[in-house]
RNA sequence: GCCCCCAUCGUCUAGUGGCCCAGGACGAAGCCCUCUCAAGGCUUAAACCGGGAUUCGAAUUCCCGUGGGGGCACCA
C-alpha cells in the first residue's frame, strides 16, 4: 500500500457569518495537515444560490487569516486543482453526473417540485417515510436523453440499490452498517446545473485528492450515500471523521446564531468578527476552540506549535460539547500574559487611539507590564490604563474619601502626601513608598486609606495597576497636579 | 413517525479489563501573598445515567432502558 501525501480541507459554504463552529472545522484539518507535513486546502462550496451571501467568503478568508490557519491552496491563491470555488466547476460536476448515468448508477428525473411535494404529503399522511417514489427511475434511457436534449428541466438522481446494505466507517465511531432500503434516490445534480453537496463534495474531494475528511456530524446520516457515490465511481475512500456539534452554554440544544444578542450583552459572541471586536486574541480563541472536541490529557494551555505537535485525528471526541465562555476568558487572559511586551503594546494601542487618546510609545511600553496580568480581553486596557494617557483625571468626589474618614480628614491625608511627594526630586517607586509608609505608621491610619486616596486622586479610579509604579510612569508633575486637584475637590465637599 | 450518533465532576476532558476509593483544566469555596484589582502558590468540595450480562476482576466489553443530539430538501 502506497502512502499518499496527506491532504485536508476546510469546505465552508458562504452563507453567513463565520462562527466558532466553522473555525473548529477549519482548525482540525489544518492541524492534521501541519502535523503530518501535508497540505491544507480552502474550498468554497457556493452551490446554493438562494442562501449565498455576498461578502461571506471574504469573512471566511479574513477569519482564517486572523486565526493563523493559513491554507496552501484556495480560491484567492490558486493551486494545482483550481478552481477552488464550486460554481466555477460546473462542467466537472455535469460530466461526472452523466458518467454515473452511463454506468447506470444514476438517472435523469423530470419530476416537478409540485409533484414531489404532493407525493411527500401523501407519504406522510400514510405514515410512510418521505422519499422519491421512483417514477423516472424506470424511464427508457433513450427517451430520457431525448427529453433532456429537447431542453426539458431535469435533475440527476442517484440510483440507490433496492437491496443489500453498506458499511461505512467513521474513525471516531467505528463502522456503521445501513440498509440500502433506508436510503433514497437522492438528487446529485440540480436543475440549475449545479451539484448538491452529495455530488459536489465527493467529486472535489476526489479530484483534489483529499485523504482525510473532517466535517460536522450533521453529515453522518448521509455518509452511506457518499460512500455509494464514491464506490460508483470506483474511487478510493478518504478517512472520515465527524465532529460533534456545539451545544448552548447550558448544554440544552444546539448552538445557534440566534443566541448572539444575549451573548453580546455579557461580552461574548460565537462570531469571530465579534470576538475580535470584543478584545479576544486569536491565540486564546484557538486554544479554546481546540479543546472542545479534542481530548488532551494535561497542560491545557497550548500555542499553535504545541497544538500541531500534539494533534492526532483519533484523539478527537465524538460527544457533543457545551460552549463555555468562562473558559474562553481564561484562555484569552492566559495567552495575553504569554505575549511579549512589544507584541501586547502593538495590540492594545489601537484601543487607546480609538478613544482619542494620544499614545506615547515609550509610555506605552512601560504601561504594558503593569497591565498584562490584569487583562482578560484586550479592551480591558481601557478601564485599567486610560489614565496614563490623559492630561488630567476627574475622580468621583465620593471615591476620594477613604473608608473610616470624612472629606476633611481625607483632604488632610492628601495634603500630607502631597508634601511628602513634592519633597522628592523625582517620583519613583523606590523614593515614594518608604516615606509614605512611614507616614502611614505615624498617622495611625492604614495603608488602604492613604494609598487608596492617592490611587483615586492620581488614577481617577478605585481599581488600578500598582500605585507607585503607576505614579512613576505618570511623572512627578502630573501626579502632584492631580493630587492638588483632588485636595480642592475634597475641600469643596 | 422513521433512521443514525452520543453518554465520566456544573462545563471541557484523561481513562482502551486490574496502575482508578477515577487524573487534569475552567468555574466554585478557603487559605497564603498583597497598596486596590489581578497574577501566583497551597488546599477543599465536585463525576463513571439506570438495569442486566461476560469476567477472578468493568468507567473500560455486550444487551436493554433512559436522557441528549443529529438527520430524513433540486441547503450545505
Amino acid at each position: 500500500m502506497s502512502i499518499k501525501p496527506v491532504r485536508t480541507r476546510f469546505a465552508p459554504s458562504p452563507t453567513g457569518r463565520m462562527h466558532i463552529g466553522n473555525a473548529r472545522s477549519a482548525l482540525y484539518p489544518f492541524l492534521l495537515a501541519r502535523h503530518l507535513g501535508g497540505t491544507f486546502i480552502l474550498r468554497i462550496e457556493d452551490t446554493d444560490q438562494k442562501r449565498f451571501e455576498l461578502g461571506a467568503e471574504q469573512e471566511l478568508i479574513d477569519g482564517l487569516h486572523w486565526l493563523g490557519l493559513n491554507y496552501d491552496e484556495g480560491p484567492d491563491i490558486g493551486g494545482p486543482h483550481e478552481p477552488y470555488r464550486q460554481t466555477e466547476r460546473r462542467a466537472i460536476y455535469h460530466e461526472h453526473a452523466w458518467k454515473l448515468v452511463e454506468l447506470d448508477k444514476a438517472f435523469p428525473c423530470f419530476c416537478t417540485s409540485e409533484r414531489l411535494g404532493t407525493v411527500r404529503q401523501e407519504q406522510l399522511k400514510n405514515k410512510q417515510n418521505p422519499r422519491y417514489d421512483g417514477l423516472c427511475r424506470t424511464l427508457d434511457s433513450d427517451e430520457a436523453r431525448r427529453r433532456v436534449n429537447d431542453g426539458e428541466k431535469y435533475v440527476i438522481r442517484f440510483k440507490m440499490p433496492k437491496e443489500g446494505s453498506i458499511t461505512t466507517a467513521d474513525i471516531l465511531r467505528g463502522s456503521i452498517t445501513t440498509e440500502n432500503s433506508a436510503l433514497d434516490d437522492t438528487v446529485l445534480l440540480k436543475s440549475d446545473g449545479l451539484p448538491t453537496y452529495h455530488l459536489g463534495a465527493m467529486v472535489d474531494d476526489h479530484e483534489m485528492q483529499i485523504t482525510h475528511v473532517i466535517r460536522g456530524s450533521e453529515w453522518l446520516p448521509s455518509m452511506p450515500l457518499h460512500i455509494h457515490v464514491i464506490r460508483a465511481f470506483g474511487w478510493d475512500e478518504p478517512v472520515f471523521a465527524h465532529l460533534s456539534v456545539f451545544l448552548k452554554p447550558n448544554g440544552k440544544g444546539k448552538m445557534s446564531k440566534r443566541d448572539r444578542a444575549d451573548d453580546m450583552k455579557d461580552g461574548h459572541s460565537i462570531f469571530l468578527g465579534d470576538m475580535k471586536e470584543l478584545g479576544y486574541i486569536p491565540e486564546g480563541v484557538l486554544n479554546w476552540i481546540a479543546l472542545m472536541g479534542w481530548g488532551v490529557a494535561e497542560d491545557d494551555v497550548m500555542t499553535m506549535n504545541q497544538m500541531i505537535e500534539r494533534f492526532s485525528i483519533d484523539s478527537l471526541t465524538p460527544s457533543p460539547a457545551a460552549i463555555n465562555f468562562q473558559k474562553l476568558d481564561h484562555f484569552n487572559a492566559t495567552h495575553i500574559r504569554l505575549l511579549t511586551t512589544d507584541d501586547l503594546a502593538a495590540r492594545i494601542k489601537p484601543y487607546f487611539t480609538r478613544e482619542g487618546l494620544n499614545v506615547d510609545e515609550e509610555v506605552l511600553l512601560k504601561v504594558v507590564p503593569l497591565l498584562r496580568e490584569r487583562l482578560v480581553t484586550l479592551d480591558d486596557c481601557l478601564s485599567f490604563g486610560s489614565f496614563f494617557f490623559k492630561d488630567n483625571v476627574t475622580p468621583a468626589p465620593e471615591d476620594l474619601i477613604a473608608k473610616g474618614l470624612d472629606a476633611v480628614q481625607s483632604a488632610q491625608v492628601a495634603q500630607r502626601a502631597y508634601e511628602i511627594l513634592s519633597a522628592q526630586p523625582t517620583i519613583s517607586h523606590e523614593r515614594c513608598e518608604p516615606p509614605l509608609r512611614a507616614y502611614v505608621e505615624e498617622s495611625g491610619l492604614n495603608v488602604n486609606q492613604v494609598f487608596g486616596i492617592l490611587r483615586v486622586a492620581v488614577t481617577g479610579q478605585k481599581v488600578s495597576p500598582p500605585l507607585f509604579e503607576s505614579m512613576e510612569i505618570i511623572g512627578r508633575e502630573k501626579c502632584l497636579l492631580r493630587i492638588k486637584n483632588a485636595i480642592e475637590v475634597l475641600k469643596k465637599m
